[in-house]
DNA sequence: CGTCGCATTGATATCGCTCAAATCCGGTGG
DNA sequence: CCACCGGATTTGAGCGATATCAATGCGACG
């Protein structure tokens, strides 16, 4: 959910922000690091990644501009990830003494600090609902119905059709096809990066 | 996260619960309905659901006692998905409106709601990062590593193998065959409704 | 005792993954 | 301006893991 959509956010924590640039693959917080920040994004991208033994590498998220990180930590002794700018980046951050405080000490800040926590659980949980989903087809659908804009389910596609493919759990290659096969099959329609269904769907299901 | 462990929560809701009872198949709420109460599931099970017009179901979430249904949708005007009964169960609610009234005056249990939402989304994105493996056999270590107790990660399978299965994105049928081979092979233990690593792991992974 | 749902096991089909290669495109430097 | 380069996209071929379909056994419950 982009921070945008709640300026409250920015206004109240303005005095405790600083600003920090990152490079191409520089690292933000890792494993095991206490967390001392919240993160918000300006410019760039940066991704939250696990790394598992075998050298698997799974990312958690691949946070935009107008989004937080690592939001869920505020409350947890250790980073559970490894965050790296994954392009040269802006990030904002404020202390989370000064986080704690706020959300003590403003009500309006806290309702809306919950409200954002809530929206996170609804878009996480809708992703899961999607790599349920069996086949490509489907969650390509499902990407559109729930993040679609408007009676088309219109959608731009930021960054790579890589990170797209990754975060619809699948290989850039299949990803590929099922667009191709949809699009053949009138499915779906590709303008550029913008996709949509083809026909128009109400948005109950 | 169990309700249990915030037990603030009980307490200062104690005032506004009302109890009920309900049969298998037995609806809580439907799509589409303004969600009135909060609910907490003290006994059975009962499970969120969504369908799509093709009559694909899926489950998003299977709440069983000490777990709260649909906390996320505190500030929506409208319930996402259905909510049905899986065996007889009982249920403990309170308004929207009594429970709003508590965030707004008690701090501390505003508190233990965000504690509660912060570590929902950390489960949520826990199983999306489960989701995205590809293998049964890498989706079960990742269970058991993510939710299992001390060093040999033991988890005690609630419910039936077929809910385990499709919180795992498989099907029981492959379910079952990786945990036979993974028996088999030695990489996990099996002792009727316990599960855990055949060798100890550290836990950082 | 019959039925129903779940667990278990087998046979086969299918879809997405892997490996490979050609093309496209933006950026860079001569 | 053009040649070159690296990364992303697109397409192909074959394989393998999981889904699907099917059958049997098992335990709970009426």
């Amino acid at each position: 959910m982009a921070l945008s959509r709640h300026p409250l956010f920015l206004l109240a924590l303005q005095p405790c922000v600083s600003r920090l640039e990152l490079g191409t693959a520089q690292q933000l917080f890792r494993v095991g690091s206490p967390p001392r920040y919240i993160h918000f994004v300006e410019e760039g991208a940066v991704r939250l990644v696990r790394h598992s033994r075998q050298g698997e590498e799974v990312v958690l998220q691949d946070a935009r501009p107008g989004e937080l990180l690592a939001e869920a930590s505020l409350d947890t002794s250790r980073c559970h990830c490894d965050a790296v700018a994954s392009r040269p980046s802006v990030v904002l951050r404020a202390t989370t003494a000064d986080f704690q405080r706020l959300l003590a000490d403003d009500p309006d800040f806290a309702r809306s600090w919950m409200a954002l926590l809530a929206a996170q659980l609804r878009t996480a949980r809708a992703r899961v609902e999607r790599l349920s989903l069996r086949s490509a087809d489907e969650r390509i659908r499902h990407l559109l119905r729930s993040e679609g804009q408007g009676s088309r389910c219109e959608l731009e596609i930021t960054g790579a059709l890589k990170d797209l493919a990754r975060s619809l759990g699948l290989t850039h290659e299949s990803l590929h096809r099922a667009l191709a096969r949809m699009q053949r099959d009138r499915v779906i329609a590709r303008k550029g990066l913008w996709l949509s269904l083809a026909k128009e769907k109400d948005l109950r299901a």
